[in-house]
DNA sequence: ATCTTGTGTTAGCGTCGCCAACACCACAGG
DNA sequence: CCTGTGGTGTTGGCGACGCTAACACAAGAT
């Protein structure tokens, strides 16, 4: 038999997986848990201290499940399925997704922080690689935002936002955003601007020929 | 002296400019209202119904506000004018706003689809001038859940998501996506690319001079 | 005059979260 | 050996909650 305060834990835990936070009842955590009434204001001081550990423990869930996703090469990459990983715990876990992600009043569960703060780890690496055109924090920001955004509406809406086009669609609105990359050729579009550009002013100056630089520009495009 | 169900509704509606949903008692409320206490049950068959119809009350407003809006003829800016009342809104309106955005359980505010209907007649203004890469419908969708997203995360994590930055930059993500416009001179970009490579087959083929082309393109977009 | 409709009043039901008080038991220190 | 001492279970109850039954009353419509 385990202790007191983790019976509790895992009853809740079980709960919230077919009820939302306010459905539950303490009398029916303590009778699942086999603990008598007064033990969750011992042990968590109340309600709102037990879901605020719930949703905490649910960070810590959800934040393994996102360690699990492969470290590739391309962090752009990465942070893209880190998304598509954050809808699909929100699917799963819609009453702790909602619990975790719009609490109401204090204590809020802290590790939100830690989510963001893995994403920052991500976005360090995509800043590294030369790939933001922002700050990281703001673009850990606005990732996260518009991501919580989708999945709230996809569980309190989901006749109106069940498709997961919507979710691909803010996904790489922002991350096209975030990258500085327009999405659909746009950033080639720029830089064959750039190439363009410089051919023309290397051929209006004699200098090289317009088949030279082009020729260079598509070659250096090749290897990148 | 007003009908009851009016007192009713705008008690409530006066309490939840400071408090929110939950703590909000039907006993405060009738006190308020000067109404016997099982007046909600009467009216409202409860506590959710006349949360529902405080909920819808509060889209009304909602969408009277970005009605008052003025109607360019740019409505691309339109909407994104929209998105910055909106977030004025869930920023003056908190617990009214996760009121009507996070319903829990049954029954859910109707009007969501009004305040889509709305976006969405901007967005078929969009469509009709040529503005949009992407349906109607699945840009309305992606706009409203980023839009919702942001302002839920600055009401309840406000010392996280507390600057409008992080609006700006998703609000800019997602109008970019949907009207396939590159963000920040991606437009240009690719407006100078196609110029250019006009400019250059012309100039190759001996037709016209470089010069011409781009004076030409220039005064084409001055024009516009 | 009667009926309907909306309203106000009283009393109470069952449930909720929470707490005080006490009893029990295992385990370390004297 | 007792003796705390901390974690745990039990009982009973407090105040507040949402909600409902039952009845009374007034005004307008029929």
């Amino acid at each position: 038999m385990s202790t007191a305060r983790e019976r509790i834990l895992a009853a809740t835990t079980e709960l919230i997986a077919s009820q939302s936070a306010e459905e539950i009842s303490t009398r029916s955590i303590c009778a699942k848990a086999q603990v008598g009434a007064p033990e969750i204001s011992r042990q968590f001081g109340g309600k709102r201290g037990l879901m605020a550990v719930v949703a905490d423990r649910g960070f810590e869930r959800f934040l393994a499940s996102k360690r699990k996703n492969p470290r590739t090469e391309d962090p752009v990459a990465d942070v893209r399925t880190a998304w598509d990983s954050h809808v699909r715990f929100a699917l799963e876990n819609p009453h702790l997704y909602r619990l975790m992600f719009t609490p109401d009043g204090e204590p809020k569960p802290q590790a939100v922080k830690e989510a963001q703060a893995l994403l920052l780890g991500v976005l360090g690496r995509c800043e590294a690689a030369g790939r933001l055109v922002l700050a990281p924090a703001v673009a850990g920001q606005a990732i996260l935002a518009a991501n919580v955004g989708v999945c709230l509406m996809m569980l309190s809406f989901p006749e109106l936002f069940g498709d997961l086009a919507v979710s691909e669609v803010v996904r790489d609105a922002v991350l096209g955003k975030v990258t500085g990359q327009a999405q659909e050729g746009g950033g080639a579009g720029q830089a064959a601007a750039a190439v363009l550009a410089r051919a023309l002013v290397g051929a209006l100056s004699g200098t090289v020929t317009v088949e030279d630089e082009v020729v260079q520009a598509l070659s250096r495009s090749l290897d990148s």
